[in-house]
DNA sequence: TCTGGGGTCCTATAGCCT
DNA sequence: TCTGAGGCTATAGGACCC
């Protein structure tokens, strides 16, 4: 890193659920867990956070349990807490503001910092956050430092768990290019399959690709992002407050459902979440829209909008059976969801 | 007995208007 | 009046993130 440049923190809480079940279960310390579900492997859910224990056995997130159960049998499972890991999440926030007023909280357990401000060497307060965060939490975390928050990012995944790596100016050729391409930001499952299939495998690889081959492949907007992202260019500022855009509820049912009414009933109950939601926000919200995934997955929305903003369970209810009401067919239902969107903030003229 | 829940953003398409 | 190009909006789907 030199001068004239940012300099960026991204801090990683390791594992950041099974930590907290750590920190209340002392037992579970060095003990294979998956956090997930209802905490029963022979229900329907899937891994939120396997401690790296489980991992070494082939647990990942995003796994269905019963597959996690099987690969790794001695696991302990255990239910998704939010109101604890968000109560937690809420402390670590904090600390994370006495080093910077420039904070972008990104999930439950990740943040980036903009220290450019800052006297001090980024390095030297990533090494205090990662005192403070075990001292005052009793956590672990990654932390990352470079001059945009896509190379810091990268660096905070580079020497997981507990680890802290800089990357410097000058670095991004021998240290970020031999990864794969899946490490980029913005890269999932289905880009990452196109590049392979056009033979680019790593960051890299990507880079010696010419940008408008890659407009050409993946259109103007993301051809563009994966150009300058294999470069390390990335100048996009940290986001530091903003307006929600919508909010959900949705249930994936224990066993796939044929009656309508079951899912008429359920629907009514998620649309009065969605509302408690918005009254406890402060919106209102111009949208509904209703998913529903079939017993094979496949998943469709059907959506309308109303003329005025609204907040009440029994308006988002009238208009979610609606949309329902427009749904083809009698299949079998594995899951129902409600979304409140085009919100308009109370109070203000709307957005 | 595969495959959660809460979000954001982008894109394709259709209809409407000028 | 007809036709076409472009812009705008609403809608639905999909990729991606934690």
């Amino acid at each position: 890193m030199d001068e004239g440049r940012r300099r960026i923190l991204h801090v990683d809480l390791d594992a950041f659920f099974a930590q907290v079940e750590m920190l209340r279960r002392p037992a579970l310390r060095g003990q294979p867990v998956v956090i997930g579900g209802v905490g029963d492997p022979t229900r329907r859910g899937v891994v939120s956070t396997a401690s790296y224990e489980a991992r070494r056995a082939g647990v990942r997130s995003g796994m269905p349990l019963r597959t996690a159960a099987r690969l790794c049998p001695e696991a302990v499972f255990l239910p998704v807490d939010f109101a604890a890991y968000r109560a937690m999440s809420a402390r670590f926030k904090a600390i994370l503001r006495e080093f910077s007023e420039v904070v972008e909280e990104g999930g439950i357990d990740e943040a980036f910092l903009d220290v450019s401000s800052s006297a001090r060497a980024p390095e030297e307060i990533a090494r205090e956050i990662r005192r403070r965060v075990r001292a005052d939490l009793g956590l672990t975390c990654s932390v990352g430092v470079a001059w945009n928050k896509l190379l810091a990012k990268i660096a905070s995944d580079m020497e997981k768990p507990d680890g802290l790596t800089v990357i410097r100016a000058g670095d991004v050729e021998a240290r970020v290019w031999p990864l794969g391409v899946r490490k980029l930001l913005g890269v999932g499952p289905k880009t990452e399959e196109r590049l392979h299939a056009m033979g680019v495998r790593t960051i890299g690889d990507l880079a010696r690709v010419p940008p408008g081959a890659l407009a050409g492949e993946f259109g103007p907007a993301h051809g563009a992002y994966l150009a300058r992202a294999a470069r390390g260019v990335d100048n996009s500022p940290l986001v530091t407050e903003w307006e929600p855009k919508s909010m959900s509820r949705e249930t994936t049912f224990e066993h796939d459902v044929a009656d309508r009414d079951v899912v008429r009933a359920t629907l009514r109950e998620l649309a009065e979440d969605v509302a408690a939601s918005l009254r406890k926000a402060g919106y209102r919200a111009r949208n509904v829209t209703v998913k529903l995934r079939y017993a094979d997955f496949e998943t469709h929305t059907r959506g309308t909008t109303l003329p005025a903003g609204v907040d009440s369970g029994e308006a988002i209810a009238e208009a979610a059976l609606r949309c329902l009401a427009r749904f083809p067919g009698a299949r079998d239902v594995r899951l129902v969801g409600v979304r409140a969107g085009r919100l308009e903030p109370l109070g203000g003229g709307g957005p």
